[in-house]
DNA sequence: GCCGTTTTCGGCCCGACTGTTTTCAGTCG
């Protein structure tokens, strides 16, 4: 059973011992548990095979979890869980999914109206009876069915990318307004998380009631769930959220740190600051005397906040209770994180010669706008037909054409590469006489994904043994919202690519981000390097690679381990075998 | 259910907004 769905199963129990009135403590165990195991970065069967005592090691995993856990690994199936799903009709904890309703709604309309499901608490609304329930009103029987409409619409989240654009757009119409006068993103947004479900903006303002009425106006808007004077809350397309919250600028930095999350992370906070005698919240922090009187001692600026507790900043990426706080507190946090200013070059892009939009001219220049050393022209191979792919003799001809069209450039240098596809042996979609003339050869997968692990891992495998190879574009093949990741032994594969010196791709596009922040940190254990690529196939695409930034930071990657900070000379060094 | 220079019991982060109330419960982040 894999970290997913172990954990899947731990929120869904908390899901139901919350409707179930239970320990609220019981359930947030369950649900700190469950998050903790999302960013493990080996599968707990495997950590389970080499000591089954070190389950118990894990941060939130105590004894009663750990033989769960155990459970799961050796059946595959957990009993309590069956048991409890059991108490509740299928379709039921969909419920949870409403926003608005929550367990103790939940739970008075499962008690007196019957209601099992979706459709069921539709029907009430409808049928008028949820508005007569005491504490339930009309107003709140409209909401209920608005929600319906929208969770009907569009369940799951936004990509990253998807989040950022409509983000800068929200904020670009508010800073028309000289009434804002600072605005920040917070939120799994500013954390460069993969996907974000609803959008955090943090702004100082000068009136915040006319800040508010600007804000709830925004063209998009389709409903105002919440319009106070520190929050306001739009929906829009769909089912996204954006809050606004308005704060003073002499705790700006501590709602900051507060609306950036994690969860995880600013429980940890308080309870650090709790130990210390002090305080935490959205508005500051506070000594606490004996007397219980409270002292506001830091706020305006994010380092301020971390500083009055003993650390050293922590950039938002690594907010995720991974033990940030504890390397902060003891001078352990990465020294030379790696940051967007960093990167010096793109190394995986396409032209119109296959499926890209640019010709090699086109490209070269927004590479050079963008600041770079250096870049590589990748194209695809003859597999992928529907995206015009080379074979042997158009690639030998493309290599001549990137390199005459790069001879007019000065000022960045431009590598002759290929995107060679990986076929389902394991061998390449290229000859290697054609390979050995090229500057960088970037292996991927875009067919046979659904093979089974074992074939899959050997294909991987096969594919980094063939010495011209350089680099594993999107190691895992996986689309966000569309597909799931390639079927493999993880560890097996990163352990080749670190031996065999082929870098593995942290690849930007929005439905990629590919590898993941929790794959590199295993990656990065088992030795692996590293290059951020954009996959551009048009301009604008390039502007991706600040995604791909905070991926590599969410894993704590520093420039050494990510090859696209490297000087041209380093990098060539690197790409021999 | 977890955790411990508060260590085997007694804690567990903190606050805003809404709707239905007349002081608060439920939900959310």
């Amino acid at each position: 059973m894999q970290n997913k769905e172990v954990a899947s199963i731990f929120r869904d129990i908390a899901d139901i011992l919350e409707i179930k009135d239970e320990n609220v403590f019981r359930i947030r165990a369950y649900r700190a548990a469950a998050s903790n195991i999302e960013g493990l970065p080996r599968q707990l069967s495997e950590i389970y095979g080499e000591d089954p005592v070190l389950i118990s090691g894990i941060p939130g995993i105590g004894k009663d979890l750990s033989e769960k856990i155990k459970e799961m690994v050796i059946t595959g199936h957990l009993e309590f869980f069956s048991r409890l799903m059991g108490e509740f009709p299928p379709g039921f904890l969909d419920l949870l999914g409403i926003s608005g309703l929550g367990p103790k709604k939940l739970k008075k309309l499962k008690d007196t109206l019957g209601i099992e499901n979706v459709d069921d608490l539709e029907k009430s609304c409808r049928a008028n009876k949820v508005s007569g329930l005491e504490g339930l009103g009309v107003k709140t029987q409209q909401k209920m069915l608005d929600a319906i409409a929208r969770f009907r619409r569009n369940e799951g989240r936004m990509t990253a990318d998807k989040a950022g654009e409509l983000a800068d757009e929200v904020i670009a119409y508010l800073s028309e307004d000289p009434n804002f006068k600072k605005i920040e993103k917070a939120g799994s947004l500013r954390r460069g998380v993969e996907t974000v479900g609803d959008i955090d903006l943090l702004a100082v303002v000068k009136d915040t009631a006319s800040a508010a009425e600007r804000f709830v106006s925004f063209s998009g808007r389709e409903e105002i769930t919440a319009k106070g004077s520190t929050k306001c809350s739009i929906k829009i397309g769909g089912a996204c959220q954006i809050d606004l919250r308005m704060v003073d600028a002499d705790c700006f930095g501590a709602a900051l740190v507060y609306f950036t999350g994690s969860k995880q992370h600013n429980i940890k906070i308080r309870h650090l600051a709790k130990k210390q005698k002090r305080k935490v919240s959205e508005y500051g922090v506070f000594s606490v005397s004996p007397s219980g009187r409270e002292k506001f001692i830091a706020g305006e600026k994010e380092k301020d906040v971390y500083g009055k507790l003993g650390m050293r900043w922590i950039p938002p990426e690594l907010r995720e209770d991974r033990g940030e706080i504890e390397a902060a507190l003891t001078g352990k946090l990465p020294r030379s994180l790696v940051a967007l200013g960093d990167v010096r070059g793109d190394l995986h892009l396409h032209t119109v010669d296959t499926d890209g939009k640019m010709s090699i001219e086109d490209l070269i220049e927004c590479a050079i706008k963008k600041g770079y050393e250096y870049m590589a022209v990748t194209n695809h191979s003859k597999l992928v037909r529907i995206a015009n792919g080379m074979d042997e003799k158009r690639l030998l001809k493309h290599i001549e054409n990137i390199r005459k069209t790069a001879r007019k450039y000065r000022n960045i240098a431009v590598l002759a590469g290929v995107e060679v596809d990986i076929l389902k042996d394991g061998t390449l979609d290229m000859e290697d006489y054609v390979l050995k003339e090229l500057d960088i050869v970037i292996a991927a997968v875009h067919s046979n994904f659904l093979a089974d692990k074992e074939s899959q891992t050997r294909r991987l495998i096969r594919a980094m043994d063939n010495k011209y190879v350089n680099m594993l574009a999107h190691p895992s093949g996986r689309l966000i919202t569309k597909r799931d990741p390639l079927d493999f032994d993880t560890d097996k594969v990163f352990a080749a690519a670190a031996e065999n010196n082929v870098i593995l791709e942290i690849n930007t596009h929005g439905e990629r981000v590919d590898l993941n922040d929790v794959n590199c940190i295993r990656a990065k254990e088992l030795g692996a390097r590293f290059s951020i690529n954009t996959d551009s196939h048009e301009a604008h695409q390039m502007d991706g690679m600040a995604l791909g930034v905070a991926t590599a930071r969410r894993a704590w990657l520093e420039k050494k381990e990510v090859v696209n900070t490297y000087t041209f000379d380093k990098l060539k060094k690197t790409l021999k075998r």
